[in-house]
DNA sequence: CAAACATCCGAAAGCGCTTTCGGAAGGTCC
DNA sequence: GGACCTTCCGAAAGCGCTTTCGGATGTTTG
């Protein structure tokens, strides 16, 4: 407990009042615009709480409105972040919407003892946030299950495997994958592997119904050896080509889950003396910009991570704002940007 | 003005007295654990809030203590974002420091019409945060300067050129570039070059110091048309790349400012018919993951930034609990990671 | 056994705002 | 010119905690 109550002395309502020689009740009414302030009494003390660089104590106003405008954020934990390039993208897409709304975003970490329920818990009770914003949803996911309970507004980032009773934002991640094999299979391929992810994750499992439509849509055969899921950042893209690789019939193009596998799958394609691109075809999902400068650059699917964090803002807002908390559930395209590392197979 | 006053209906004070038979005051010094409470009363309060589950309301708390445990956190405008992989690292780490110690960690976006100063401002004359962190620290950076006028706890990850009279964390990025230098002379290297940053951040000027002062430690010339600064991440490196190349006697080693731009190199080289690693050597900065799967594995500097990130909260907690705001610098060091993109020079 | 002292708790005043309520002033109407 | 409206503002009660102060107990001392 140390006490050193390092009051900032900034301007307080009080010594507006003392300024305007007005009652504070007036200031405030003043500020917030109420109908029962004339006109010139309203500009009047616009323009002294302009001069004075007044600011409310956004701490008082709370207290005192009995609403906290923050939303929370809890971190994935530290694992998950490698397999993540976009947390900073959302974050940053729901700071610009909630701060240019005078909302505040709130990011919390798991400690090691706790959940991530605990978490929010907490910071839900100790009245810290009125909302959240959760990412990295799984097929089931306790999480959404807890928040809809509290009833509490929230907006997810993906949606879970049921998930008509709340409130998302997706990107279409089967459409994706089946639009990535058609693509593929445009270009004359007819033996494509997938290079899958974790299948808890909602976004993996939804790639891969989609990689197997897309085979289907185009009347190509589901084989079992040419869908490897759970493939890990590091080495599992290596492991899974030389897997590929060693069969009799080995694939000539490689859908993968994401840009960072996809990356390791060229590198371990030129390890074995093939050359991406001309050799075995491959896709990627994120739009690294890294992809660009890869030999050959690499084709992906990209989503508006940025702007799918601004929408989320925007859908909390909503929510908070309105009494009846309407859900509304936002379906995105990815978008497929063709490069140098898909081609027509060789032969 | 929406009236929602959407009171969480949480267990307050009031009724833990009711409940327990005390005055208000009471329970309050029983669970702060003030000295004049009789341990059986303070255990018993101390019970019957955790049966019923109360957490103080931090917006009242705050309130009458006058103190916000809050740290701010300014996002870099959106665009500096791809060159900075580690945002979600440092934030991390932050806020796993702070939510241990029941701080929390507001992040703000810069609006277009603002900058990062107002921002700042405004989150600390509403009462928002009691310090702040920052980043991506410039040469001259006016956010310290402003931070320092404005005497409030701040700690950033970086240092101005001056830097003796506040707080920070730096890694020290002169010797780490010594180091690669002196590291690649070691394996027989005559001819390396460097391709740098953006000059103002005041990480890449050092390493570009560090480049100089390493190759002159070792005897080796330093060579104008060896040093390219300012190489972008998208395309940056293979213009670079082909610009040393074209030299009458072109590097046999690159000392690449970060890591995405190493990767650029190892592909613009590819492009030109070398072979990375072998014809020409490469040095990456920042351990990102990525860099192992790549054929050759790119050798690499890296820095704790998670660590860092808990280092500095660390930091603004000391900092703000103490009455005497001593300043505290932190330096360390980058590690080198050998993998086989840096190999001794052919012939 | 009264006096002096600890020990423990209740009462009450804030913290800086918001919001309701009522009433004073000024304007309109017939 | 009284009755009736409007228009505008002041007063005061809170929001849920913290913290100071003093007083009521119970305990030790001379």
């Amino acid at each position: 407990m140390s006490r050193i109550a390092q009051k900032r002395q900034n301007t307080s309502i009080a010594e507006l009042a003392r300024h305007c020689g007005l009652a504070e009740g007036t200031i405030s009414r003043a500020l917030n615009n109420y109908p029962d302030i004339a006109l010139k009494t309203r500009e009047r003390v616009q323009q002294a709480a302009r001069e004075l660089g007044y600011r409310p104590s956004s701490t008082a106003r709370r207290l005192a409105r009995g609403v906290v405008e923050t939303v929370g954020f809890v971190l994935p934990g530290r694992k998950d972040h490698l397999s993540d390039p976009f947390l900073s993208e959302i974050l940053d897409g729901l700071a610009a919407e909630l701060s240019a709304n005078d909302w505040d975003l709130l990011l919390a970490a798991v400690p090691d003892d706790h959940d991530e329920i605990d978490v929010m818990d907490r910071l839900l009770r100790a009245g810290k946030v009125g909302g959240f914003a959760v990412t990295r949803v799984r097929r089931k996911d306790p999480r959404i299950e807890y928040l809809r309970n509290a009833a509490i507004p929230f907006v997810a980032y993906g949606r879970t495997e049921k998930h008509n009773d709340y409130s998302w934002l997706d990107i279409d991640n089967e459409k994706a994958f089946v639009d990535a094999v058609a693509y593929l299979a445009d270009l004359g391929h007819r033996r494509i592997a997938l290079l899958g992810g974790d299948l808890q994750m909602n976004y993996a499992w939804l790639r891969r119904q989609g990689f197997i439509k897309g085979l289907q849509a185009k009347g190509l055969e589901v084989r079992d050896d040419y869908v490897i899921d759970n493939v890990r950042v590091d080495l599992g893209a290596r492991e899974a080509v030389e897997r590929l690789l060693a069969l009799d019939e080995p694939p000539t193009a490689l859908v993968c889950i994401t840009d960072s596998v996809a990356i390791g799958a060229m590198h371990a394609l030129q390890r074995a003396g093939l050359k991406p691109g001309r050799d075995v075809s491959i896709i990627g999902y994120d739009g690294l910009p890294i992809g660009t400068v890869m030999e050959p650059a690499l084709t992906t699917m990209s989503q508006a991570t940025y702007e799918a964090g601004r929408q989320i803002a925007r859908m909390l807002l909503k929510q908070t704002a309105s009494q009846n908390s309407e859900i509304s559930q936002v379906l995105w395209e990815a978008k497929l940007t063709p490069r140098a590392s898909a081609y027509p197979p060789a032969g």
